[in-house]
DNA sequence: GGAAGTACCTACATTTTGGTAAGTATCCAC
DNA sequence: GTGGATACTTACCAAAATGTAGGTACTTCC
């Protein structure tokens, strides 16, 4: 889950292809909340709890396990203050600030173009 | 699986939001096997069998039930020739030309970061 | 006649992903 | 002392994505 199979080594370098870590990543960045995050994080530095509020309706599971994610992608940062109760900084990296650019301009795109795709469906399979 | 859910009313419009229709056509962009077809097509036609082959290990089922995802999102167009041995020709409409070019950026970013991401992991989170 | 190619579909099995509920340790407010 | 807040973890489950194996209907090639 944490480490990338190497591909093999005849593969030529597809970065889409499922077995090659580059794809993993773009798993992590598109996930269900991994985008959400990386857009939530963006120019800001949200702890636990507030990125929790934030989302609204995520579990403190997945939460945790996506910010582990892209934490060892290199997108968060992670600062543990050693307080009690916990106190916990989340925020992106340079790369990470990069990465939620380009994940909520893709999904600036699809939105844009979401009256066509929705009634879109312009020539419905047809019969020559 | 086909149909979109309409999101709740008071939702605000968070376009990433799981709920959000256009998050669902992101999902079909980025999935598995929906980003390399998209590839795979750009600037071409293919034959089932022939993205199939390009595509490497696809199994039939996923390649046929993602193209009608990809076929009802409007981003790939389907031509049947009626005669036999069956004929099907797939090709992109234009914005899944256009989608095509978004994933690629998005997956050319990715494999250009890939060195950082994977050495990354500048701060292990750290105490402070 | 038998095998292979075409573009699928269906039922079933497995894998992956996500969710729920509970527990942990410590502190503070009531 | 009970309850809440904090940032998690673990065990267990449900749902979704994906894979496997087989079938279909028709043709051409050997």
């Amino acid at each position: 889950m944490k480490d990338f199979p190497s591909p093999p080594p005849g593969m030529k370098a597809n970065v889409l292809h499922p077995l090659c870590p580059s794809r993993q990543v773009l798993q992590h960045l598109t996930s269900r909340w991994g985008a959400l995050i990386l857009v939530a994080l963006a120019g800001k530095t949200l702890r636990f709890s507030e990125l929790r509020r934030a989302l609204g309706d995520v579990s403190d599971r997945m939460l945790a396990q996506t910010l582990q994610g892209l934490e060892a992608d290199g997108m968060v940062t992670r600062v543990a203050h050693d307080v009690v109760p916990p106190h916990v900084d989340y925020s992106l990296t340079e790369i990470g600030e990069e990465a939620a650019g380009l994940v909520q301009g893709l999904a600036a795109w699809v939105e844009r173009r979401l009256p066509e795709i929705l009634t879109g469906r312009v020539e419905p399979s047809q019969h020559c």
